[in-house]
DNA sequence: GACGGATTGGACAATTGTGTCCAAAATATT
DNA sequence: AATATTTTGGACACAATTGTCCAATCCGTC
């Protein structure tokens, strides 16, 4: 515990020189964990994506168990903050609320639900959140517990401020949310990499259905 | 200790008689891989959920991979069964288009989306899908493939008798599966059993929002 | 250059799981 | 009742994995 040296930190750095190591093997580690589960997940497995040596992983993260639940807690944490970092620029009084709106949801698709973090997190969860109860109780806490509100009271507001036709914004939200999704859901699901270009068209063709059943009528 | 329980098994009655072990032993793997991912479910516990002895699985359905296989191409079956099952009652000439479609949507919910088979699916197939490529895509093929060209014809027929107006069926045919699925998927997510009440009400809100898009205007 | 903590790789026991073999028992067929 | 088939459970070899121990080695710091 010699930290005579982190006053020459940088913001992210590495503080101690071991940091360096810790991230490798838990971004290794997310991305095994991921494609085979928990249990096809092995220790050496992770060790050599990280290019480490197994041991270095038990001195630094103690047992499987643990690891996975540092793993799904730092995932948690950047993929939460990823998304509110682009919740943020939610259109507040737009000129043209279609076209807005639409570039809004492409960066929502981009940043956040596109993101590997957020695709492991939610394979993660679901497929091991019966094994880790309590990590599955702060993944919902900060997963769907704070982004679903946090996208009602953004639409809630927009409703407020005469752009929308809303009687209940939380179902607004979830709908929203599903219509924007579907597509690159789908092609997830098919094992097809969707093209950075599609992106554009299926926030655009979200947001045209969401505003043909919302937008306040003139 | 035996069962003797011959004549008890009334539940799936089949006539040969290895085909009633042969089912137990299916429905048993299809829970255990769902639950525990290909690699961690272990012979052994579908065996003794089966309630039937290790060797008799391999007797019958060979190794690990070959009883994978046929798990999941006998719930993609029964599965895409079902879907066109419910299909077949999509209201051609609706008196009432927003009460039809959403106790249509009801239906399709409760029978094909929530459907115990259709979920393991979905959940397999995304999780051991890239274990499994040549099974991956009869899914494909047989699932997605299959299932929303066939919405969107039915969408496109109720488009030409005058019920709505799209630019796009296809597309619409992928709204209304996402807004119909949102909220039964939200609960999967989150662990939540959605009682059987709610469905109806999730029906309901997914037809109007889908109507209020678009109903064609009078 | 020497020190100390981190890292490595290899060996290890214990556990778990796969797939096979086989003889005894249960079950079905005639 | 006699016979054929399936099922059972236990034993087995084999492979993979976990988690630990330890001596050798690396690397930055003093």
């Amino acid at each position: 515990m010699k930290n005579s040296s982190a006053e020459l930190t940088h913001e992210y750095d590495t503080w101690p020189p071991a940091q360096n190591k810790r991230q490798a093997i838990l971004n290794a580690a997310a991305d095994v964990f991921a494609q085979e589960g928990f249990a096809g997940a092995s220790i050496d497995a992770i060790a050599a994506r990280a290019g480490v040596s197994r041991q270095t992983i038990y001195n630094q993260l103690g047992d499987k168990d643990n690891l996975f639940k540092v793993v799904v807690s730092e995932i948690t944490d950047r993929s939460s903050a990823g998304f509110f970092r682009v919740l943020d620029t939610f259109p507040d009084r737009p000129q043209d609320l279609e076209r807005e709106l639409a570039a809004f949801s492409a960066q929502l698709l981009r940043k956040a639900i596109c993101d590997p973090n957020g695709r492991w997190l939610r394979k993660l969860v679901e497929t091991e959140g019966a094994r880790f109860p309590e990590l599955f109780e702060t993944w919902k806490e900060y997963g769907p517990g704070k982004k679903y509100p946090a996208v009602a009271a953004r639409l809630a507001q927009l409703a407020h401020a005469g752009y929308l036709d809303l009687d209940d914004p939380a179902l607004a939200a979830r709908q929203y949310m599903a219509l924007l999704a579907t597509d690159l859901r789908y092609d997830q699901q098919i094992g097809r990499q969707t093209p950075e270009s599609e992106i554009d068209r299926m926030a655009a063709d979200a947001t045209k259905t969401f505003l043909r059943a919302f937008a306040r009528k003139l």
